[in-house]
RNA sequence: GGCCGAGUGGCGGAAUGGCAGACGCAGGGGACUUAAAAUCCCUUGAGGGGAUACCCUCGUGCGGGUUCGAAUCCCGCCUCGGCCA
């Protein structure tokens, strides 16, 4: 499938050595220690990236479409906070490695970076400075963009996108408009989270949990003060009707996509599949009161009926009620909906008032009361059928108001086979679980959740639950009092934001017309920059002039309003991906035979904190543009790798002193005025933040040590997917190892530098065959890793190994022959091509050191050669009983019985087997020999 | 509470059924140096014996199991982390 690089000719194409120029050639003269501070290292790091700056060839920009060799590499690119950091460094570098790879490997790779432009720090910024969000946005983005050229990754720069920028928005705005006309993007009035402070929507996410005073509550994180839930329009974007299509997406994705994240967008979907039961509500008129359950075959057993207090019959209710119950209805509704929905779905006391009215159950004919409940929910229809029999929650509110309780389910043990619940049901509130072998009924202490067989419930009696629900599902349906049901814990996606620094929403409202969309020609509608941040916490858009006032472009009359919110930010990204298809395009939102050459993704690098909603979003917007016939894929990104968090450790002082947090430099100088100890201090692994102080800089270790020992540590780290902690002193193994690499390599130059081909007919020594061993181990490591695993951090520490052992031989082999001299050279150019997609700047220098023309990237990816990679004589373990009792030195193709031969009379485990008797011999060639004796 | 992941030296981490601790950091010893830094070399799981280069015992969170053989697979538990509630 792929091109391979011939591996015998690794050594070959080279200049003449009088042209090879070496910054440290005259320096190491000096062969002492005072080196260092005279050499600077490394110091040719600018060089090379200007040189790769002269040369890049841009991606190829074809119509064609995408081939086995076009390779679409991307990592989430960045909202412009300021500065680089970890977050930043770890992905990036990853997504570098692997597109230097590809690129040797032959592809034609695509990996383009922008900048996630719109979004709260900047507005916030521009509030507190008085400045413009903008002038945040371009100096933050103006110093990043150096930050990452100066780690050497090699971007498509001239694919650049910004979200904030006009020629981007206004595709941003027309996606609007289709789904507009599709009526996949609708307004309504519904519940946000309203800071009462600020005036204005927060997103869940800017919504925390405080407590002051002993009191609980939900608040703005910028201002602290009380969110409450408020109705207000909004516009929203139909996600909900893609649940099924998001869920079977993920279905193809298959393990390309790693399993966890998943399933957290399966449960954040949340498809559970049920019964809606129609009861009748016996207020003044009768009225239908639908209910949704997973356990329609519970029905039997409903002893009440419970409302979520934003249920639509809860208003009836408290007109019909006396004033009393009037009275406490209002105040109830109206204290649990300051509450937030996670908080009334979790732990909270279960609270209701018995409105007094009673509801009749279709199946049983009986009547049960209405309750208000606070741990009722707007999901599903907002009003469940309460078992306390069956069901946790309505068994702990049935507790507390004394309310009766009727078993309808028995356990008995359903095998396997029998339990026909799908996959999804399973995975639904968890009520789906199976019949569990000797599953206990106990009423006294909780509710009986498990399946099981129905009784006391007239005619279903007997059957077992899954049959049940399908029966009376049927029956319902057929008598028209509901039927089964799918619902979802997905909810539309509210996109409005009442704020200035995002994508303004293409409609106008007039007076006449209603709402009114902006017409394409007129795109984009530019957010104007003549605008005063004041902390009024209201839209600037609001306040400005003019913004507001346009025709309606449809009557044209003249009072027409401009809708003035501002999209979420999550929109801009969820298409992105495609834009840096054909960035400039000024007609259309990209060229479709453009698009298709690149797209879908092949391969996508971010941070599990994007595991739901971004990744979500974008997959949504994927769909939405595939049916409106953009693209003919429905899956943005193909392959999926969730990189881990680099944590750093804290260290927390708490004496008579001080109770903060303090950086290591500060600590190692505490200790030394004496003001701390060890034993003050309590040390965590956790997230680097500014207040925990345990924070790196990478920029700032660049400087220091130069951006490929950066590089190399952050790889060195460990497996690029797990979380892993930044250790203080964990430059110095990686910037060691560089320096040593470069010294080697510069000392062995001139001995190795006529050997340019394997010399016929001599024979290796066996410590040049031991080098060439580690020298195509290592070409054949790194190929595995880039091929699959990624575990990057092994295949450095391969890259080290076999330094060492270049160390080991140039001191051992003081003049070496021809062959150990070529084996030497094949090992330095196994190094230097192998690790150059990790460490670039490094690997160029010293390819041109050895006297190689042009870039190492331009050289063929090296095929191991599984001769070479194995010695003559391997040595085997010996165990007895599984013990190991010594090794035994082998020719490497011995067969089972010369193992079994040569175990046996190996002096330590003759002394081991010493008056027993072997029982079983087992010989695994290659491996190992165990012996069994007793 | 649910789901997922993890637990291996002083530390980051190797080893995915076959010599536990690769590689690196930190520690110890030595060389160089007037000295220090830097650099280079040796050494380093714990315990014990022989004391040269050798050997033994224990050891991958805990308890069981499967296997000739388990860090790795299975069952039960504990702890930590993440996400959701």
């Amino acid at each position: 499938m792929v091109e391979e690089g011939n591996g015998a000719a690794i050594v070959a194409a080279r200049k003449a050595p009088s042209e090879r120029k070496g910054t440290a050639g005259e320096s190491r003269q000096n062969g002492d220690g005072s080196m260092d501070d005279e050499r600077k290292f490394p110091d040719f790091e600018a060089k090379w990236q200007k040189f790769w700056d002269e040369r890049k060839q841009p991606a190829s920009s074809g119509t064609e479409p995408k081939s086995d060799k076009d390779f679409y590499i991307l990592s989430m690119f960045p909202y412009p906070s300021g500065k680089l950091h970890f977050g930043h460094a770890l992905p990036y570098t990853l997504t570098d490695a692997m597109a230097r790879y590809l690129r040797m490997r032959g592809y034609n790779v695509l990996n383009p970076t922008g900048w996630d432009a719109f979004g709260l720090p900047a507005e916030n910024a521009a509030i507190q400075n008085k400045t413009h969000p903008a002038t945040f946005t371009y100096a933050n983005i103006e110093e990043m963009r150096k930050q990452k050229h100066a780690f050497g990754y090699s971007f498509d720069w001239d694919r650049e996108v910004f979200t904030c920028k006009p020629d981007y928005y206004k595709w941003t705005q027309w996606i609007f408009l289709q789904m507009l006309e599709k009526g996949v993007a609708y307004r309504k009035t519904a519940r946000v989270n309203w800071c009462t402070q600020c005036n204005t929507v927060l997103a869940n996410e800017q919504v925390q949990t405080l407590i002051k005073d002993g009191e609980e509550f939900q608040a703005c994180e910028r201002c602290e003060s009380r969110v409450i839930p408020k109705e207000i329009p909004a516009w929203y974007l139909r996600i909900t009707d893609y649940a099924d299509r998001l869920l079977e997406g993920l279905d193809k994705l298959g393990d390309k996509w790693p399993e966890k994240v998943a399933s957290q967008q399966r449960y954040w979907i949340g498809r559970s599949e049920g019964v809606n039961i129609d009861f009748t509500a016996k207020l003044k008129d009768e009225s239908r009161l639908t209910v949704f359950t997973t356990r329609a075959d519970t029905a039997f057993g409903v002893t009440f009926v419970a409302l979520a207090p934003e249920h639509p019959l809860v208003d009836q209710i408290i007109e019909q009620s006396d004033a009393k119950i009037a009275k406490q209805l209002k105040e109830f509704v109206k204290e649990t909906l300051t509450m937030s929905e996670q908080d009334r779905a979790g732990d909270v006391e279960k609270e209701g008032i018995n409105t007094g009215f009673k509801a009749v159950n279709p199946l049983s004919g009986e009547e049960v009361p209405i309750f208000v409940a606070n741990y009722v929910l707007m999901y599903g229809t907002g009003a469940v059928m309460a078992v306390p029999a069956h069901d946790q929650r309505d068994y702990e509110f049935a507790q507390e108001y004394k309310l009766p309780m009727k078993q309808v389910i028995e356990p008995r043990p359903i095998r396997e086979a029998d339990d026909g619940l799908s996959k999804r049901m399973r995975f639904d509130d968890g009520h789906g679980r199976g019949g569990a072998e000797g599953a206990k009924c106990d009423l006294e202490e909780e509710a009986f959740t498990e399946h099981g067989v129905l009784v006391n419930s007239g005619k279903y009696d007997g059957k077992t639950t899954v049959e049940a629900i399908a029966a009376i599902a049927g029956d319902l349906a057929s008598q028209n009092k509901g039927g089964a049901q799918v619902n979802y814990k997905l909810r539309d996606w509210g996109i409005s934001r009442q704020r200035y620094w995002g994508c303004p929403i293409p409609v106008v409202h007039c007076n006449r017309c209603g709402i009114v969309p902006v017409p394409e020609d007129q795109l984009p509608v530019e957010l104007p920059d003549d605008v005063d941040f004041l902390p009024t916490g209201q839209s600037p858009l609001t306040l400005h002039p003019d913004f507001q006032k346009t025709r309606c472009p449809k009557c044209g009359a003249e009072d027409a309003r401009r809708d003035t919110d501002t999209m979420d930010t999550f929109v801009d990204s969820s298409w992105y991906y495609l834009r840096y298809t054909d960035p400039r395009n000024a007609d259309k939102i990209f060229d479709r035979a453009k698009a298709h050459h690149w797209a879908p993704v092949d391969l996508y690098i971010g941070g599990r904190e994007h595991a739901i909603l971004h990744l979500i979003y974008a997959r949504f917007y994927t769909k939405f543009l595939h049916d409106i016939g953009l693209i003919d894929f429905d899956e943005p990104f193909q392959r999926l790798y969730a990189h881990g968090l680099i944590q750093g450790e804290s260290i927390r002082v708490v004496n008579e002193h001080m109770n903060r947090y303090v950086s290591h430099a500060e600590f190692d100088k505490l200790k030394k005025e004496g003001k701390a100890g060890d034993k003050d201090i309590t040390r965590r692994i956790e997230k680097m933040s500014k207040s925990k102080k345990n924070g790196a800089d990478p920029t700032e270790l660049m400087n220091q040590y130069g951006a490929d020992a950066v590089r190399l540590a952050i790889l060195f780290l460990g497996p690029g997917d797990a979380d892993s902690a930044w250790d203080p002193n964990g430059m110095k193994g990686p910037y060691g190892f560089l320096r040593r690499w470069y010294d080697t390599t510069l000392q062995c130059a001139p001995m190795i530098e006529e050997i340019t081909q394997a010399p016929e007919g001599t024979e290796y020594s066996p410590e040049a065959k031991a080098l060439r061993a580690g020298a195509h181990t290592l070409i054949d490591k790194v190929t595995r890793e880039f091929e699959g695993r990624y575990a990057f951090n092994t295949a450095i520490a391969k890259g080290m190994e076999l330094l060492n052992e270049i160390g080991t031989f140039v001191r051992n082999n003081k003049k070496p022959d021809e062959a150990s001299r070529y084996a030497l050279r094949e090992a330095f150019e196994a190094m230097i091509v192998t690790l150059a997609p990790f460490v670039p700047h490094i690997a160029e220098e010293l390819n041109e050191l050895l006297g190689h023309e042009g870039s190492v990237f331009d050289r063929p990816w090296p095929k191991a050669d599984p001769a070479a990679m194995q010695l003559d004589t391997i040595e085997i373990p010996v165990q007895v009983n599984g013990k190991l009792r010594g090794t035994i030195s082998l020719p490497r193709e011995a067969d089972k019985a010369a193992m079994e031969k040569a175990a046996i009379e190996n002096e330590n485990v003759k002394k081991a087997v010493e008056g027993m008797k072997i029982t079983k011999l087992i010989a695994v060639p290659g491996r190992i020999v165990n012996i069994v004796a007793k």
